[in-house]
DNA sequence: TAGATTGTTAATCGATTAACAATC
DNA sequence: TAGATTGTTAATCGATTAACAATC
């Protein structure tokens, strides 16, 4: 863990792929691995992993590579997946639906304890376990239980004036699921966003990427 | 459209953005942007807007700067949005459901035109208007609506045989959320992974980082 | 025309890969 | 010890930024 400073996102985002893996070995009843190896099953370069592991100390040892099991705790702790940051979720819709149930199983290093809604026939229903409260409690609630993070599962127009409130109350950091920029309004907010509809952009591109796609014959052009 | 050769997935990964902000600008009624202001507005640099741009042609105008409307279409264009590639989805579970509900709202270049599920709870109900049938309909149905891409949200586990199946019946493109390494197994294929687990990992790394974990001393150590 | 802003080439920066001495 | 594989430095590659001639 001691290191780290100036960590790159290029390596940071490696790290959970990383630790699925090496979990996965364990549970394989692997328990040594070199990084040549770990390479070919993870298709990257032998020289990648091993620069990316030295940016937070030397787990293995030479001659003999790293041991499965205490590279993953590893990795689990610099990731800080013990933690149990207390987090809410804003927006009870389908999707903020499947993301309580998500949180509520895995292992993530956050602990959900609070979903608000603003629509009536939302509150009061539980997901995962936790009871939906009216968006009105929600100043209360924080006041009270200091939650750190906020998943965003609220339509982008919703996002605007909710975000100056749960900023002020204290929670810096996001899991945006909106197409509200937060990092542009809140440049020292810790924001993770997942945008869905990008990721299936991307892939639609690199569908269309072989044949034009030619079915409109755009009539624009400037006066 | 035009030029369009070994565009590197960095400036892929831009183009859904870019493309929402010009939306967005449309619907307020801007007609005209530069470059400077757009990368003022979306917090990059000019050259790396117009860097990007002229990956696929010149939509600008010496002096001018660029029409809204007309690049959001060519972006549109590029992005293939106007396609309605058949596709079906895995996994009828909370992940699943909000996937259908996205996929049913947004314009994004795919229509779902069937979601399959191994629970007897779930075959039969319908999500976003699509009645949920039983996996053993999955080959029949291929074959009669060629699909081609495929939207994954079961576990791990399922995904090694069932990609097979899809694989052979023609789908070669997927919309990944489990954690199944697609891309190891069918190195051809266009794979688009969402890790929600991981991204959230990510966001737990950053808040971690200013202080140490430290809960843990763990006491491993070889031989 | 003069001013503005593009398209594009050159310079810089960062990330990945290769090489190799250290050492288990 | 000899063989293997790490940790780390150097070389390469790619992506971003800066500069500027072209031109609307």
């Amino acid at each position: 863990m001691s290191k780290r400073e100036n960590i790159s996102m290029s390596v940071i985002r490696r790290l959970p792929r990383y630790y699925r893996f090496l979990t996965h070995l364990k549970n394989m009843g692997v328990t040594r691995i070199s990084s040549k190896e770990l390479s070919e099953r993870m298709g990257l370069t032998a020289s990648q992993i091993r620069q990316d592991l030295n940016c937070f100390g030397g787990f293995g040892q030479q001659g003999y590579g790293y041991i499965v099991s205490q590279l993953q705790e590893e990795i689990g702790n610099i990731l800080g997946i013990s933690h149990e940051y207390k987090s809410i979720l804003i927006g009870a819709g389908n999707l903020g639906r499947a993301i309580a149930a998500h949180m509520a199983t895995a292992v993530n290093g956050f602990r959900l304890c609070g979903i608000f809604d603003n629509s009536p026939q939302k509150i009061g229903i539980s997901l995962a376990g936790i009871p939906v409260q009216d968006i009105a409690a929600l100043d209360e609630f924080c006041r009270r239980e200091k939650p750190v993070m906020a998943v965003l599962c609220i339509p982008r127009e919703a996002v605007g004036s909710l975000s100056d409130q749960l900023y002020s109350l204290g929670i810096h950091s996001f899991w945006n699921f909106s197409h509200f920029d937060l990092s542009m309004k809140y440049p020292d907010a810790i924001v993770e966003n997942v945008h869905l509809n990008d990721s299936l952009m991307t892939l639609c591109y690199r569908l269309s990427d072989c044949g034009q796609p030619e079915e409109k014959q755009s009539p624009t052009g400037r006066g």
